[in-house]
DNA sequence: CTCAACTATCTATAGGCATAGTTAGTTGAG
DNA sequence: CTCAACTAACTATGCCTATAGATAGTTGAG
């Protein structure tokens, strides 16, 4: 249920099709909350039925058309709700930490292998979020520039604030499992030393 | 695809039955990778006819019965070729760093709310995870023990390093989780006091 | 003996999500 | 003018997962 929270949070900037939050889902919420636009299309749909959003026809081009999605008072009302409602934390779901308990089954190359791209993975991770919170610190993010013109210019300290507190705890996030990757590596290491 | 082989992983310590499964589950296994009961049932029947274990009809009390589920050959190859396999990493999609994003929506007591709820959901997990690593590094868990005596001695050390290296790595994480949310409260006061 | 708690297995339903297409129009470089 | 790249929107399928409930037998305390 979060990627209509996630939706309607993008909306609050201003209307978009579903095509643009497709784009934006892919280049930045995609870093907290991935989804593909085959997901995105019928959410918007049922967003509307549920009077969240307004759909309306806009023209492109002679003869192309597009829906722009609108949120609603009352979606913006959702959105505020769900915002003052504690995390639904979901379970325990971790294959690179289900893995690492039964590593002893793995050869050691393959253990190898596997907390190198663990490593790697999170390295990926960490550059992508610091390039993120990067963009942040400088304002030099699209979406969020459109942000801080509709609010109060004492509001955008706050705003900022907690984008980087976001990403800040992600790319903590990354640096710790790389750590914790190289941990693994070396007791690989230990062991094949004796 | 990761639950087959979370249920062939425990499978290899001995044979068991669906219930088992589940209980353990619930008590262990839950801790990186949750499963119901409604999902355990199922997966069993398709791992068998898949010939990944052996399913047996056991006389429990004087009418009862129940299904006990070994590991086949096949089943023990599968399970070393995943685990000989690079991760799976499945796309980002994190509640709690999703709604961080956008806490300028809530009120400052709901964010404050959202806050300390973050901390205690992995003071709660920190404690779970530091349970389970004190019973591995004692050797005080059942279906460890068991295992141990599946193996020559000369490999304990390796399978206790693995488990525990696991559970470091969740430790560490849990830290990270209630360091990142304390740091969150604090950026919360710094709000209210200005 | 009886009842509560537990063991054991399974079904149903709906929603979430991954993956892989399909169709049609637009735009700009060369 | 043409073609490739892009914009736009959607469909299909199947798996995975959450939640809830159904059914039947066993065991042990009192």
């Amino acid at each position: 249920m979060s990627l209509r929270y996630a939706l309607l949070a993008v909306l609050t900037v201003e209307p978009m099709t579903g095509y643009d939050l497709s784009k934006l889902f892919q280049q930045s919420v995609s870093h907290v909350w991935n989804a593909p636009d085959s997901q995105i299309y019928p959410e918007l749909k049922r967003m509307e039925k549920d009077h969240l959003v307004a759909g309306e026809e806009v023209p492109w081009g002679p003869k192309g058309r597009k829906r722009q999605y609108t949120i609603s008072p009352e979606g913006l009302q959702a959105f505020k709700q769900w915002m003052n409602e504690p995390v639904a934390y979901t379970p325990e779901r971790d294959p690179a930490h289900l893995k690492a308990a039964y590593l002893e089954w793995a050869t050691p190359e393959g253990a190898r292998v596997i907390l190198e791209a663990h490593r790697e993975h999170f390295e990926n991770k960490l550059s992508d979020w610091k390039i993120k919170h990067q963009e942040i610190e400088s304002i030099s993010n699209d979406l969020l520039s459109k942000r801080l013109n509709a609010f109060p210019t004492s509001q955008h300290k706050q705003i900022i604030a907690f984008k980087l507190f976001t990403y800040e705890g992600l790319i903590q996030r990354a640096q710790h499992e790389i750590a914790w990757a190289r941990q693994g590596i070396e007791l690989m290491s230990s062991f094949s030393h004796n």
